[in-house]
Formats: structure tokens, C-alpha cells, sequence
RNA sequence: CGGGGUGUAGCGUAGCCCGGUAUCGCGCCACAUUUGGGAUGUGGAGGUCGUAGGUUCGAAUCCUGCCACCCCGACCA
């Protein structure tokens, strides 16, 4: 299988994909840009979800479900919002189908026109302020703290397994405040969330910033984002919040009377992540074997495959290592025994190490009779023999060494792939030839923004939180610059 | 929506120009030998050749319509 398994570098598109496939993660669908996440790649995201949800519940929030189809006439109230968005709606036009009378099979039943039409939701915050402005009268109403878990749809043109698909899975946090800094406070708190939880859990770590105004969301005052460094050194912008400000209030008419008898609009928020993290996972660690998972996001943590001639030889081989499975399950490790005689010990490493599993134990007769297993590692492809008595602290700690170590090496990776540059010989140069992030000075217009990108295709990804500002001349048209701002080609 | 291309077994393909009932590899099934890094041998199953029509004694192959998908551009978490 893997022998045909395209090199990381040379088309890392065709890689991603393959590998996708073959980790047993998704596979494409019959419709149009959708994928079908499959039993082991659901269960990385569930796990990702797992811990998301617990993060949001520690911070206040609870979760609720909203429809899946939105009013045309709601999502037309708020200008900026509808017009980043109506290029890329499905939508719901009739609701009914009939057997068609040329017998060509079932067709639209054209009595069954819908008088106002559905829009599968892009995003749910039109409808979800629809209904807070019934929710919302008084300041004891608030702060209205939501998460929702849902899915997706926006027609994309072109669609990539996990970083783009037409419809996806992700969270929604939707948030009302009283007053402008508890919102602005909110947005920035949830962007903390999601750069703990990529760099601890995902083990990939990320540039938190702002984002210009012509990259910021469709409605909002100001964009917050997670920025990810991939292999290819492309950038992944792998999470976003939202300070809203006023808008949706004013559109969807929100108000409530304060403490000192005022009636105002409200402040709002909105925050999200998706399966794109999960594309996020694979392009951050994975090599020319295949998946490597961070053990905290492992649906398996630790995979044993006994090596065995017959039965006889399995059951002992099963009596050697299940006091330290039961051991390793009590210690909350997630451990798999892989004694399928269906497949030979050589197809299950290399299949095992397709799908990521950080840590594998082999025993065979030659373990029985020295009392060792042999360990090995996925993230750095070694093996060690170890004596079984010491096997189960080796093990934990093995998985708390492989989880650092993946995020040690692509913090490496990050800043070996990070420059800075003055001239836009530099920055042609530079993003160009060796890709990753770029800093550069920029003059702050929108049009100076989208010329480099006309030029090159790189964007500005955001400016970083904690930005020093410095004085400096852009690099394309030499105007005055505050401060150098983080330039990358992006997914 | 513009420009280009492709549809043949679960997957990847040959055959098409020059018409005669479909090739090869992977995978799958059975048996045997194997089993510490993706085993080998033998045998076997599996096909409306995208779809509808036309030309022809005969169409995967030639012609026409339709459908689907892919690539390049505009768009994007």
C-alpha cells in the first residue's frame, strides 16, 4: 500500500490527499464537495470535540441547537453579512418531489414551491439572533453565553478533504454581552481556548492575531485568529473569533433596558473551529509513512500486536501482556491488542502506522523467553526492547514524551520557517522560494493588501497580538509603516 | 460562469485512430506453504465499457444528444 504513497515533498497536495484516504480518515463522496469522515477519522474529531466542550463549559458556556435552514429574509438583514455569504448558499426551493409522468424517475414537484425559500445555514448567526432578541430584555438576561455543535454548508468552487469541503462539522460559539469590552474580553478568552487546545492537544502550534479589514469576517469589528504553519509552508488559519460589535443587534433589533434604565443594543460575539483542524493535524505531523497523532487526540494510544505460529502460542502471549493492558486501561491509557489472525504482524505494523498510533508493543516467543517487549515509537520511528516489568511506566511516559516532542519539533519548524524581510525583492523572494510566514512592513491599505496578493498570492494572515510597533516603509509602495505584519500563502 | 480534459470490475488502467464481444496490476475468495516490517504458489469470482439514441450483419471503438466528474481561472473556515 504505501509503496505507492506519494513523497511529502514533492506534490504535498497529492500526499495530504492520499494519506487521508488511506489513514483510513475520510474518503470523497458522490455529492458534489462533500466528504464521508470514516469510523477512525470521526473518532479523532470526537475525540478533538471531547476536550473542546469541556474547555467551553469551564469558561461558562452551554450548548443548544439551532435550525439547520434560515429564512432568506433573515439573512439579508445584516448588509456586510449577506454579501460575504450569497455566493456560496444551497438553497431550499420546494419541498416536495413527484413521480414524473415520462417516467424519467422522480422530479421537482413544481406545485411545491416554497413562498419564501431556505437557506442551508453558511453559519447560524442570522437565525441564533433571530431568537435571542426573544431571550433578551434586561441586563439580568446577560450575558448570553451559547455554543452550538453542528454542521456546515457553503459551496465552495473547489473542495479539499477536511481544509474545504462543501458541507462541514464544527462549533459555533454565539455570544451576548452588555456591554463592548465583556464582548471584546470573550472574543479574545475563546481565542486562548483554541490556541491552548491546538498547541497542547494538537500539538501544533499557532500565531494568534488580528486580521485586516479585508480579511475580516463578513459582519464583524474586528476578526481574531489562529494561524498554523503547515509542512509545505503554507499557512492554515485553524480557528476564529469574532467581536461583532453592534451589528447584528441593530439588524436583528436587540435591546435591553440597563441598569440605569437605557434602553441599548447588545454586544455580541462569535467563535468557531471545524474538521479543518483536523487537515490542520494531518499536514502538521504526519511523514512519508503516514499519520502521526498526538497521543492526547489518539483514538488509539498504544497498539499491541502478539506474533504468533498458533493458538497455543497466542494465549500465552495474551497471558504475558494482559495484566499490563488491564494496568495501562486503569491508568486511562487507550490500548488496543490487535491478535487478528486474518493479517500478518508485517501488514499490521505498517497498517498502524498508516493510522498515527504513537505507540506500538510487539510480543513474539522471543519476548516470553527473555520476559521483554519491543517498543517503538511512531514520531521518531525507533524501536527499544524493554524488560516487561518496566514496560507499563515506560509506556506512560513514552506518551508523554511523544506528545512534547511533536510539539517541540513543530514549534521548531515554525520558527525556522518564520523570516522577516524589508525589500520586495526579499518578499518575492522569500515567499516564493522558501514559503512559511513572512514579516513585512505594510502601509495599512486595503489596496496595498490586495496588490501583493494580485502579485504573489500571499495574504496577510493577521497582526500578531503583541505586535511591536516599529517604523518602517512598506515593501510595495514605500509608504510610511507602523508596524511589520504577518504575510503567507494560505490554504 | 469561461477554457481544457476524462468516464472500461471495489481501485488504478490497456484497447478507441484502423469496428469482430474486453487487457494488465492491486484488492477480493479457496487451498497449500508461511507469519519478528506490507509473504509466495496454484486455482477462482467479479464487467449495463457513464447514459440515451443513430450508423452497421456486428459498436468500448464511428456519429449526435444528455449526465457526471477532474484540471486551470474568479471564490474560500
Amino acid at each position: 500500500m504505501a509503496k505507492n504513497f506519494p513523497k511529502r515533498n514533492e506534490d504535498f497536495s497529492a500526499w495530504y490527499n492520499e494519506l487521508a484516504i488511506k489513514a483510513d480518515l475520510a474518503q470523497n463522496s458522490d455529492v458534489r464537495g462533500c466528504m464521508i469522515i470514516k469510523p477512525y477519522g470521526y473518532s479523532i474529531w470526537e475525540k478533538m470535540q471531547a476536550v473542546l466542550d469541556e474547555k467551553f463549559k469551564e469558561t461558562g458556556h452551554v450548548n443548544a441547537y439551532f435550525p439547520l435552514l434560515i429564512p432568506k429574509s433573515y439573512l439579508s438583514k445584516e448588509a456586510a453579512h449577506v454579501e460575504g455569504f450569497a455566493k456560496e448558499c444551497a438553497v431550499v426551493t420546494h419541498y416536495r418531489l413527484k413521480n414524473d409522468e415520462d417516467g424519467k424517475g422522480v422530479v421537482v414537484d413544481p406545485e411545491a414551491k416554497l413562498e419564501e425559500e431556505l437557506i442551508i445555514r453558511p453559519t447560524s448567526e442570522t437565525i441564533i439572533w433571530n431568537t435571542y432578541k426573544g431571550w433578551i430584555q434586561s441586563y439580568r438576561d446577560l450575558p448570553i453565553l451559547v455554543n452550538q455543535w453542528a454542521n456546515v454548508m457553503r459551496w465552495e468552487m473547489r473542495t479539499r478533504l477536511f481544509l474545504r469541503t462543501s458541507e462541514f462539522l464544527w462549533q459555533e460559539g454565539h455570544t451576548a454581552h452588555a456591554t463592548q469590552e465583556e464582548a471584546i474580553d470573550e472574543a479574545k478568552k475563546m481565542l486562548e481556548v483554541y490556541a491552548d487546545f491546538t498547541e497542547n492537544y494538537m500539538a501544533m502550534p499557532v500565531i494568534k492575531g488580528v486580521k485586516t479589514a479585508n480579511e475580516r469576517f463578513a459582519g464583524a469589528e474586528e476578526t481574531f485568529c489562529i494561524e498554523a504553519l503547515m509542512q509545505d509552508g503554507k499557512a492554515l488559519q485553524a480557528g476564529t473569533s469574532h467581536f461583532l460589535g453592534q451589528n447584528f443587534a441593530k439588524a436583528f433589533d436587540v435591546k435591553f433596558s440597563d441598569k440605569d434604565g437605557q434602553l441599548k443594543h447588545v454586544w455580541a460575539t462569535s467563535w468557531g473551529v471545524s474538521t479543518r483542524l483536523m487537515g490542520g493535524l494531518i499536514m502538521t505531523h504526519s511523514d512519508d509513512e503516514g499519520l502521526v497523532l498526538p497521543p492526547k487526540l489518539a483514538p488509539i494510544q498504544v497498539v499491541i500486536v502478539p506474533i504468533f505460529n498458533n493458538e497455543e502460542q497466542l494465549n500465552a502471549i495474551l497471558d504475558k501482556i494482559n495484566p499490563i493492558v488491564t494496568e495501562l486501561k486503569k491508568q486511562g491509557v487507550r490500548v488496543k491488542i490487535d491478535d487478528r489472525d486474518t493479517q500478518r504482524p508485517g501488514w499490521k505494523f505498517a497498517e498502524y502506522e498508516f493510522k498515527g498510533v504513537p505507540v506500538r508493543v510487539a510480543v513474539g516467543s522471543k519476548d516470553l523467553e527473555n520476559n521483554t517487549l519491543e517498543i517503538a515509537r511512531r514520531d521518531e520511528k525507533t524501536k527499544a526492547v524493554v524488560n516487561a516489568n518496566e514496560a507499563l511506566a515506560y509506556i506512560q511516559n513514552l506518551l508523554i514524551e511523544i506528545q512534547s516532542n511533536l510539539l517541540q519539533k513543530a514549534k521548531n519548524r515554525l520558527q525556522e520557517n518564520t523570516h522577516t524581510v524589508d525589500s520586495w525583492e526579499d518578499f518575492e523572494k522569500t515567499i516564493n522560494e522558501k514559503g512559511g510566514l513572512v514579516y513585512a512592513h505594510w502601509d495599512g491599505s486595503t489596496e496595498t493588501e490586495k496588490l501583493i496578493k494580485e502579485k504573489i498570492g500571499a495574504t496577510i494572515r493577521c497582526i500578531p497580538i503583541g505586535n511591536p510597533l516599529q517604523e518602517g516603509k512598506c515593501i510595495l509602495t514605500g509608504k510610511v509603516s507602523k508596524q511589520r505584519v504577518l504575510f503567507a500563502k494560505a490554504y
